[in-house]
DNA sequence: TATGAATGAGGGTTCATTCAT
DNA sequence: GATGAATGAACCCTCATTCAT
């Protein structure tokens, strides 16, 4: 499966967004000159590789499933269990390289549903292509967690995924919360409540 | 316990708001002259009532925290159980004087950290309040379902929070595809997945 | 000769517009609220006598000028002096209910020439008629002050205006820059040498 | 000494303030529009320069200073006389590149004290160290003039230039009446009039 | 190719004026 | 008559986009 290739500005001009993103800026309140200096670029070269700032977010989205696709290949063994890919996801959350996959949502949410309507009309396609791809592989490991007792073999892949997006999601809010409202979690806490909430919730 | 009470105008306002909110629209993306023809009056009548547009969402996020409030205060009995008590707010939820309650969790995911941490120093009193109220009956439902083994007596509050919230965050995030990406997902089926993510990770 | 007279609300409307201008305020960043209320009267009530907020002024002013011209007429005796009405004139400016003399040429100064040409048109005849009643008092000073020897027989009545009005501009100046400029200037030596530019200038 | 140096932009946005001052506007009149339209750019790139509309007059007034502080520097020789001064710089005044000279009193006018105070602030000390500049040119011509006889000796500075200032204000507000009550005063006479005025009352 | 100076459409906000009470 | 709630035109300012260099 061979994922499409970036050149350095492009990388630059994602990586700047999903920096901001990370900040916890909504999108409409990051200004293209922004994710030019954060980029490290000029604000014209911008528009020379994408054609608006809805582009810019279009493409660090499709850029981000396709980062996070080729990661998730790179877990996929034979017997893979659930326990070990979220141990792993969770943990790679916390490393640089992978601010990607943390500021995905926060970018994705920021939007209202006209922008994101408007943001799958561009790059439907390959968009479509990384999640039947993510799929192939979410499927896998959900079968092999059914085998090894992880998951109750009477729940469907679609409520599995339910599940998981809203543990990982409720996850995220959290840590927000530890931003502006300064409440007194831990980052372990936050990580053993989701990992609890998905597997006591799955389990037969 | 006495909710303050609001003008015609301002409820028009806030219903305004939310009505626009609940179409999906990132608050950024919402014009002071849409809330004011959503709302039924002049542009310049708004800023009678309210100081400016940030304003404006501020005091519809704490009306519609009241209203909630006020609405689970009237839920309580004896020995309710987390089972009543969600069910009749799933229900709730999908009438039109609920409104309020499905648009503010938009209102709020749309927001960057920094403009929640400006909305809290509005009414932080008034709005602090309110959390502890809903906290208070919270508990109270809590300690109920461990005692008619709904929940597991070895989960924290804190625990038993979070996995509500995410599964009615995943539940909003569910519904809100069905409106952008038309997948065939049935509202009941929605409902149904929502209740059992959470039975399921609190039981014993 | 009889002057026009007012309605105790009107009379509220001019000393408020003028209690306000004495403050310093430019005739534009006045706001027809702030008339209201330094008139203690309603901000409706203010239409129910004039027109627009530019018939405020216009109004004010000629009740000024009206005012100002009433008491000109009781200074005037057969053999006055310049010296005397000057002397008279600064110590009635310090006064409360000399206000009108004050603040007039600080209204007139924050206006454009376009709003004054416009205010010109509106009370024409009346404020001309007043006008020509002030330059015949004038006339009569200047021609004693002549046969006194206080002003120099050939100088013209349009000069020795011009050097009252100059004079007396700068000594609102030179009180202005006490108020924003700090500069140590004491009420006296401001009067001191606004007597001193006039006499000495029309001095044989 | 050398003056501070300003881009085309910059220069063609005080021009264009100073034309529309020159014409009789109160500032509050003045749009942002009017200022781009007569400085011959759009109106966004006046904030690439200024931070507002108020940095726009405030730099004006500085940039006029300067420009009036480099003009007097020039005239100054040994033994000028306050004649010879005056002279040209009321022959300046009807000069088209002398257009802020004759503009900025009108500016400084149609402003309320609050406006001054606070312009005075941004540039505080550049002004400060213009008008000091000034200060000392104006000593120098003050000095020789009293040694010529131009000037009574018992006469303090302050005095001298209140009586200028006084003289050109009123001469300034001739020349609008000129304009906008349409007197039938010559320019010639105006000048004659402030001359004299000045002259007059320095005197021995 | 890469840039940022220049732009103007569009937003939040103010305030003179109206009119129902 | 007296009022002030309601209004919308018009303001200042922002920022996505263009284009000359």
């Amino acid at each position: 499966m061979q994922s499409k290739t970036y050149s350095p500005k492009e990388i630059a001009a994602f990586r700047g967004l999903l920096q901001l993103a990370a900040g916890g800026n909504c999108f409409s309140n990051i200004k293209v000159q922004d994710i030019a200096t954060a980029a490290g670029i000029g604000k014209g070269t911008l528009y020379e590789y994408f054609s608006s700032k809805e582009d810019i977010l279009s493409c660090t989205m499709l850029y981000t499933l396709q980062q996070f696709a080729d990661w998730m290949e790179q877990q996929i063994t034979r017997d893979v269990s659930l326990h070990a890919v979220l141990a792993r996801f969770l943990d790679a959350l916390e490393q640089e390289r992978f601010l990607p996959f943390r500021a995905l949502p926060v970018l994705g949410t920021f939007l209202s549903y006209e922008q994101r309507a408007q943001l799958g009309m561009r790059n439907r396609e390959q968009a479509q292509a990384i999640i039947d791809r993510m799929r192939g592989y979410e499927r896998h490991v959900f079968a092999n967690s059914r085998k090894n007792g992880e998951i109750d073999s009477a729940l469907s892949d679609r409520f599995c995924e339910y599940a998981i997006l809203s543990a990982l999601g409720g996850y995220v809010s959290m840590l927000e919360k530890r931003v502006c409202c300064r409440e007194e979690i831990s980052l372990d806490s936050c990580k053993d409540m989701a990992q609890q909430l998905i597997f006591r919730s799955l389990r037969p």
